[in-house]
DNA sequence: GCCGTTTTCGGCCCGACTGTTTTCAGTCG
């Protein structure tokens, strides 16, 4: 067998730990192969590098124990201590915890007193009424079972953007491996448009041929070179794009369907077959500039005018673009829940080509991540100072800006006194607690945050976690207004659990006045790339640069933090 | 199970919410 990768052997340490949790083990143990396997993952030199080195142990949170266990599990796949636990119990118990509100104790309960093994299983109990009478459950506990089961049946089919991106790259390297003489294999689809969340998987790829389902999911629509555009076109979607598209053609006198594109009677162009190599052939054609696919949605954009009105009018915004973004904001190190430390992660910030990297560790309310107490936030400042002043020895014109992710208390308070707020460049306000109160208790707690002078940017506004969790209920719009009011920044957080803001509140922020910020909230530096995902959810919301702060060059940022800093007083 | 030391054990993430409990346990962020 192939010996396994760190991601493989990753997903086996959370399968020991899962299963030392069903066995009742200490949380400390437990939380020892998470940390372990959260930390393998972040690593950037190969497994069996490390493990000829003997450099393993190095990884933090490995251990002996834990260090044997990743060299077993890379080299023959398995580890005896996990077949036995396997032996234990059956991988559909595993399953449950999956399900919102089930840990290991009700987990083992559900196994122990009912048999249960499966979410199957589990489902039919729920139905029967069997948790009702169970010590430890109940119908209330059984009721919130059912709706977890609903959630997932809502989120079937569909992925989130990430693991459809990453599904589509493997099998395009599948097929250019199998198929050698497609050409032109690209994403289409969900994934080409920037969808948040995909349903459907689609390649487009240029040959002499038809549609070619892979699986019973993933698409592969093959065209000749002369209709290639069209393919791309129909393939990519969306159905209400092609729609508007479609009667757009017939008033201007073609024929369009996913198989060619007819002039019937528009005097512009010969009559017949309109060549669609690319499919800028079919915009053109129909006298409209080209239209990004991310703004394919058939929707009204700015001024209540959809795509295809505003590309009639030569209209479309300028899309922000990857190339445009000049540094992070919204990044943890080691001082709180991130596995870098800050000298790290600023200097791959800088490796990338950014210009600057804004800290903004948790502040001291969140425990549970570690949030810094005012001494820490003295010493990461002392730091950063360091780190600037050997910046500019070295002539590099780059910066650490000194933020912080400040929690918003319950009546929307910052987490630190004014004094110490005022010793950051900018800071960023988050809930992380209370996702429950009410709409309009919880609307107050977020215009009391950003009507706080010192706030910059309010963190990932309604805490959605896509196909996980819905956001909390808020008043957006009226949150929205409040940021416009005060200047406050409204993040697009990039992570793609979260892309939050969504994008159809971002033209409603534009409207309004605010700026917004892409930030990547990296815990390690690998996920300071995650800033694309962002860029592409700004691109489907029709933001241009000059309204993305950290589209600013250095300079214009540090005047801009500057400025706010003086308003305050 | 890891880590750091004031080194070989004791601490490690704490507080709120929910439901089941009748004083608290499990789950979550």
């Amino acid at each position: 067998m192939n010996p396994l990768d760190t991601t493989e052997v990753s997903r086996l340490l959370i399968e020991i730990g899962r299963r030392l949790e069903l066995a009742g083990e200490s949380s400390f143990k437990v939380r020892a192969y998470y940390n372990a396997a959260e930390n393998l993952l972040a690593l950037t030199t190969p497994l069996p590098e490390l493990i000829a080195g003997g450099k393993l142990r190095e990884i933090p949170g490995v251990g002996e124990a834990i260090a044997e266990k990743i060299i077993k599990l890379h080299k023959t796949g398995t580890h005896p201590t996990l077949e036995l636990m396997r032996e234990q119990i059956p991988a559909g118990v595993l399953d449950l915890f999956a399900i919102p509100g089930l840990g290991p104790k009700k987990i083992s309960v559900l196994h122990s007193s009912l048999n249960i093994s499966s979410l199957e299983q589990l489902e039919d109990a729920c139905k029967a009424g069997r948790l009702e009478d169970c010590k430890g459950l109940g119908a209330a506990i059984q009721k919130k079972i059912l709706h977890g089961f609903d959630l997932m049946r809502r989120g079937a089919g569909q992925r989130r953007m990430d693991d459809a991106s990453d599904l589509l790259h493997a099998a395009s390297v599948n097929l250019k491996k199998s198929h050698p003489h497609l050409k032109r294999l690209v994403p289409a689809g969900g994934v080409r448009r920037g969808c948040e969340l995909v349903e459907d998987l689609t390649l487009v790829a240029q040959n002499s041929g038809n549609e070619i389902a892979i699986n019973q999911e993933l698409r592969l629509i093959v065209s000749d070179e002369a209709h290639y555009g069209l393919t791309l076109l129909f393939g990519t979607g969306s159905a209400a794009h092609l729609e508007l598209l479609t009667a757009r053609a017939k008033a201007q006198g073609f024929e369009l369907n996913e198989s060619s594109l007819v002039n019937k009677s528009c005097a512009r162009l010969p009559k017949g077959d309109v060549p669609c190599r690319e499919e800028n052939d079919i915009y053109a054609a129909l006298g409209l500039s080209f239209i990004a696919p991310e703004l394919r949605e058939g929707k009204p954009l700015a001024g209540g005018l959809n795509e295809i009105e505003l590309a009639a009018q030569d209209r479309l915004p300028t899309l922000v673009t990857d190339a445009d973004i000049r540094g992070v904001l919204h990044s943890h190190t080691d001082f709180s829940d991130g596995a870098e430390t800050l000298s790290a992660i600023a200097g791959a910030t800088r490796a990338r080509g950014y210009a600057y990297y804004g800290v903004a560790d948790h502040s001291k309310t969140a425990a549970y991540a570690g949030g810094l107490k005012e001494e820490k936030v003295r010493v990461q400042h002392k730091l950063a100072d360091d780190l600037n002043a050997e910046y500019a020895r070295e002539k590099s014109p780059f910066r650490i800006f000194k933020g912080i992710e400040s929690d918003i208390l319950d009546n929307g308070a910052l987490d630190y006194p004014d004094a110490v707020l005022d010793t950051f460049d900018f800071i960023v306000a988050s809930v992380h607690s209370r996702f429950t109160l009410d709409k309009e208790s919880q609307t107050r707690r977020l215009i009391n945050a950003v009507s706080h002078p010192r706030t910059t940017i309010l963190g990932h506004m309604t805490g959605r976690l896509l196909l996980r969790r819905e956001g909390y209920t808020v008043d957006i719009d009226a949150v929205l207004q409040a940021c416009a009011k005060h200047g406050v920044v409204v993040e697009i957080n990039a992570n793609p659990n979260r892309l939050d803001l969504d994008w159809r509140w971002h033209q409603r922020a534009l409207e309004l006045g605010c700026m917004l910020s892409i930030n990547p909230d990296a815990h390690s530096i690998s996920e300071i790339d995650l800033t694309r995902w962002g860029v592409l959810m700004a691109r489907k919301g029709a933001v241009p640069k000059e309204r993305v702060l950290n589209c600013m060059s250095l300079e214009a940022i540090s005047d801009y933090f500057a400025q706010r800093k003086s308003k305050r007083a």
